[in-house]
DNA sequence: ATATTTCCGAACACAGTGTTCACTACTGAA
DNA sequence: TTCAGTAGTGAACACTGTGTTCGGAAATAT
């Protein structure tokens, strides 16, 4: 990620390591799943688990920031850019069908609070960003900015963790209109009533 | 729970065990707390906690109990009952506000999402039983009741941990107020337009 | 071919878990 | 007071999982 070239297979231990690691995690719980299970799904021996990482959790987080960072970019700059809302959803429920079994690692089962925490915190910002983006400097809402958007995050997050449960029941537009209708009515509420 | 009597000092240990360990989870994370811990901070002695509960867990679990129905308690039944809304969570804020350690052993820091989870599906279950009975049967949502549920909760105990967070910066009046403003034009939101 | 980097796995010390057991401390009834 | 019964104690133990170390094997580059 330096030079452009020198690291191909330090990469490929290290992929193996978190696909290892995810593959478990979508069947059981996170604080069950040992150094040695994880060793054996990879088949990597244990001192080079170590010189790759501190234990399990560096690992998990090293893991989940990609997962992380292809969210928000995906939330950022949508594929298909019509902004008829300010947030639009339906890119990320796309992206999270497609990468069903890396989703589902984080959100399914026991889950996992120190990234689901992450995440929101995450979500919650660029969502407040987004907002005060939305009513330009002058107008202000009832409520703190921050909390808005850890609320948004939180519902989003919400609407996710059930899609899975159940098996994803709707399509992604679909749940894109659900988020719309179950958030936005209440963030205009928050704000003093002046249309442009 | 049976005799009606003669336990005492029984539920005393116990007693002891679960401040133990709620006080230690609003200092630090729970996978970090060993048997040792809380024995000391307990003053109780190896076996004797062994011959209480199982595992560290069960201790855990044992405890939130309590606190989740009188949650869920305060929730249902709320001391002044002016029914202006139909989930009116102010008595939920003061309750949390009262038993404020105790809450922040679920909700601060690090959480344990084994709890906030099973909360969010009763609270959620509540929530459901609630709205179905608003909406007095005939009158359908557009989006699963279920699902209703689990957002309602979820918006909820989202604003607990901000509250939290935050150091309770507003009153339980204020937050129930903003919980309304924030959910409930989102639920009308995901009904046919029909009003009484 | 050789120097370098990466990986391996056995061995080890260590920390935490959950069990066992002989012992002590308290309680209440005869 | 004595005695039985119940609850608590703590040391010892086996066991599981962690993270480190190190000599050597294997792959890679020069």
């Amino acid at each position: 990620m330096k030079h452009g070239k020198p690291d191909r297979r330090v990469t490929r231990t290290k992929h193996l390591l978190r696909e290892a690691l995810m593959g478990l995690m979508s069947e059981q719980r996170y604080d069950t799943i040992t150094v040695q299970d994880i060793l054996d799904r990879a088949d990597i021996g244990r001192s080079t688990f170590y010189s790759h990482y501190r234990d399990k959790e560096e690992l998990l987080i090293s893991g989940m920031d990609d997962i992380l960072h292809s969210l928000i970019l995906t939330l950022e700059h949508p594929d298909h850019c019509d902004h008829k809302q300010i947030l639009s959803t339906e890119p990320l429920f796309q992206h999270a069908q497609e990468e069903f079994l890396l989703h589902k690692a984080i959100m399914g089962g026991q889950g996992i609070n120190l990234m689901i925490h992450k995440i929101q915190r995450h979500l919650g910002q660029h969502v407040e960003e987004e907002l005060k983006k939305w009513l330009h400097g002058d107008q202000m809402s009832d409520v703190p900015l921050s909390l808005l958007g850890h609320h948004v995050a939180s519902v989003l997050l919400t609407l996710l963790r059930w899609w899975f449960d159940n098996n994803k029941p709707y399509s992604p537009a679909r749940m894109d209109a659900i988020f719309q209708k179950l958030v936005m009515p209440g963030i205009r509420e928050t704000m003093p009533p002046q249309d442009t």
